[in-house]
DNA sequence: GGCGTGAACTTGTCAATGGAAAGATATGAT
DNA sequence: ATCATATCTTTCCATTGACAAGTTCACGCC
């Protein structure tokens, strides 16, 4: 409820988010400023301070934001492992922001209380896919080392998606190609 | 080939490259200054200016090295393909830094001449490998989509290793971890 | 030997940034 | 109405990347 142009902005917190997002998405996190941000939210170059403290609190929040929509887009995704190994890949370019500084822990303080929930709740969500694999697969005795693989191929494949690595002729539908590299890992029987 | 306390160093760009180096592997890309990696050099702070013109200049040279590394590393263990990719995860885990650089193209000019030809490189021998798989295999009719399966298991398996998000159950031997891994994408006969 | 050309490096400077300190203003509870 | 607090502003400082102009050195050439 804002939108008043007075002294206080109203919903600061949320609109410098949106707008880190917006740069991170445009030039990556390496051209992110406080000071543009605050010029972008039309506000004085130390507000944002308020609210984050500093820089890697911003890129903090931004994190615990991440592990939560990615949570989410798993269970959305359903049981079946391959659907949200689709959705990892699948949040990953969606979310390019989130996803680029959640995994750059040097960025933000990744021992913080609340991020540290929100990662393990991701965390959790990843695992319980491997689960409900089929039980007469060959590695059925070691589950934990499935997780380990299919995070691994989901987690490459959207880096080097995002990171523009892959050749053209991998076609332009990541979570088609997700898909089918997936695939690979766990057959269908 | 110098050592003398001259007006020239001598040797600075392979100064700096390395203190950039130690620099990321510490506390990561953003941390790195040209004005800290000349003080650690002892010359006066514009003189990496003239060895790379700017920051993103020095961290071209960084990730062309980078792939050259990777492509000496990936040719040095041989034709087998878990070979290749234990490789891969092996020069991540030796050479953090470059590693780091290397996929994150907003951070260097990704269009640098020797840089394409050394990325070019390493990407062969990263394909050639997979040429050598057995015949008989289920997506021998894809060659191309097995490349990519692989590429993205060891690059996944490399980044998150490298964040620090892999839980600890995983140990401290990333080869061993990862040549598990990749077995689950291509079981040997 | 002297000379000049250019590479390697220094000094000086500027705008932009992150961060801290201290003041101003609005909000809401009592 | 009053006051405590959250929110935002203004002012200030150290650091950084980048540029310009000057200084020192190395080396080929006559």
């Amino acid at each position: 409820m804002t939108g008043t142009r007075g002294y206080h902005h109203g919903d600061l917190r949320r609109v410098l988010l949106a707008a880190a997002v917006r740069v991170i998405e445009e030039s990556g996190p390496a051209a992110l400023s406080l000071r543009d941000l605050a010029r972008r939210a039309g506000v004085s170059h130390a507000a944002p301070a308020h609210h984050f403290g500093d820089k890697s609190g911003l890129l903090t929040a931004l994190a615990t934001e991440g592990y939560r929509l990615l949570a989410e887009a798993l269970h959305a995704a359903g049981g079946d492992l391959l659907d949200r190994g689709v959705a990892y890949v699948g949040f990953a370019v969606d979310h390019r922001a989130h996803f680029e500084v959640m995994f750059r822990p040097d960025l933000y303080r990744c021992d913080a209380h609340e991020l540290v929930a929100a990662r393990q709740r991701a965390g959790d969500a990843l695992h319980s896919g491997v689960a409900a694999l089929p039980e007469g697969r060959p590695t059925a005795q070691d589950p934990q080392g499935d997780a380990l693989a299919a995070w691994s191929i989901v987690h490459g494949f959207a880096t080097l998606w995002l990171s523009g690595a892959l050749p053209p002729r991998v076609g332009d539908d990541p979570r088609a190609a997700a898909r089918d590299v997936i695939h690979r890992l766990f057959p269908r029987p």
